[in-house]
DNA sequence: TCAAAGCAAGTGTGATCACATATCAAAAAT
DNA sequence: ATTTTTGATATGTGATCACACTTGCTTTGA
């Protein structure tokens, strides 16, 4: 009998593929939406049709309409009771009650993940940081795609740290509604904006690197917090103006 | 010109008839799967079809198969890698996880909703709480859904009052994942449990009527730890015994 | 000239089909 | 007797169709 041969070679050929891995059609719709969510690439109060979608994303209209369906339950998407579906428009009481939300549920998020980070996470999200600085240094073009990605990167993987699987989805949906809040607010920041970005960037890492829970919240609510104050006054100006 | 006579005519139509609503038929079925995963009708660890799902709600696939996808990206149920789904089995890390994030989040939503409360408000959860008396008073068969629906309709009476639309969809998630681990917990629970919660109750009632922030939040952590921190021990001693 | 009716294109919803994969028990081979 | 193979059934996924509703423009009527 040759089965423990026949083991081995299993064994062999298992260390050396990688698992293909099956996502869905449905699943790539889904990602590829977050991801323009996110990215702040559909306007708020964008009304987005199914059929559209499948065909700029050369699908069928099954795929889309079952992740749109999702992203609805997430609130990143809005039904109308048309029928129709769009990205939620902007008003001064989202804007300060997703900012509680987030300063709320992303605070205990960091705080949770000073205690846990070891020097391995610590070199990582260092590593974003210096990958960010790069970015800045040859500022020829406004690769703003670029900074939302590493933001988030940054953001998550400190959050990956608290260890809590209830806790990190809950904070994807805050940043998928936020997402084309922000956007807005990204495109008008000034080279001041992203300096003070970064500053509290490193500020938090500082902190968590020496477990201060309480030094890593506070940074994290100021940098959080900043693009939204931004927008906040932004609209109220332009609400006054008419 | 009869204009005017037209006009006042649609009103007195308006006035007697009632909307009628256009809810779809996946709007049902999601509502009827969230009502059975909150009230603990389906088992932690059970996997659900499509098809048997359909065939039980006495509709096609269609509407099913979205409403459990909505229900994935909520938490509420976990897709397998052999592409089934089932209601997530309970675990100790699980339930420490959701008790963390219902304290943090539901201990916001009342303590903001404390010096929101008027007194239209206060008399609503006051009515509830009658309610359960009475039932309780009457105690010929165990009601314990009737008993799980109204225990819903208190807290959200009281979440609602918090003027967050962000935070709401939050705790409806929340409850959700809870669901089929408390159910267990309710079920073991004696009636020295009952009497605890109903005075737990009683006092955030009462905290909520006179403003008092803090005493409502606390009264809130301990009711809600209880279910938990009773599983938490059955499971517990169920893991030293193996 | 203007409001109301009518028409046509577009859109979401649900049903059904086809296909690939998963599951499990019976049969075959060792 | 145990393991492997095989075959039948069940299940999820995506495509397509039919239907109802919405929307915006054109046409009709006052």
């Amino acid at each position: 009998m040759q089965k423990a041969a026949i083991e081995r070679n299993n064994e062999v050929i298992a260390a050396q593929l990688a698992p293909v891995g099956r996502e869905t059609v449905q699943d790539r719709v889904y990602s590829e939406l977050r991801r323009a969510l996110i990215g702040g690439l559909f306007e708020p109060s964008q009304v987005l049709t199914i059929r559209g979608l499948a065909d700029a994303l050369v699908t069928s209209t099954m795929p889309v309409r079952e992740a749109l369906g999702r992203l609805i339950t997430e609130k990143a998407l809005e039904a109308l009771p048309n029928r129709s579906v769009r990205v939620p428009p902007i008003t001064l009481e989202r804007i300060d009650d997703l900012l509680r939300a987030r300063i709320l549920i992303e605070g205990e998020a960091i705080s949770l993940a000073a205690s846990r980070m070891g020097p391995r996470q610590i070199a990582t999200v260092e590593g974003l940081l210096r990958e960010w600085d790069e970015i800045r240094a040859l500022k020829h073009k406004k690769d703003v795609d670029r900074e939302v990605t590493l933001n988030q990167s940054f953001h998550f993987e400190i959050y990956r740290a608290c260890g809590s699987a209830v806790l990190i989805p809950m904070i994807e949906s805050l940043w998928l509604q936020s997402g084309p809040c922000i956007r807005v607010a990204i495109y008008a920041f000034s080279e001041a904006g992203e300096v003070d970005t970064a500053r509290y960037h490193r500020t938090m890492v500082s902190a968590l690197a020496s477990g201060d829970a309480q030094a890593a919240r506070e940074a994290l609510v100021a940098d959080i917090s900043r693009p939204f104050t931004f927008l906040r006054s932004k609209l109220q100006s332009a609400k006054e103006q008419t």
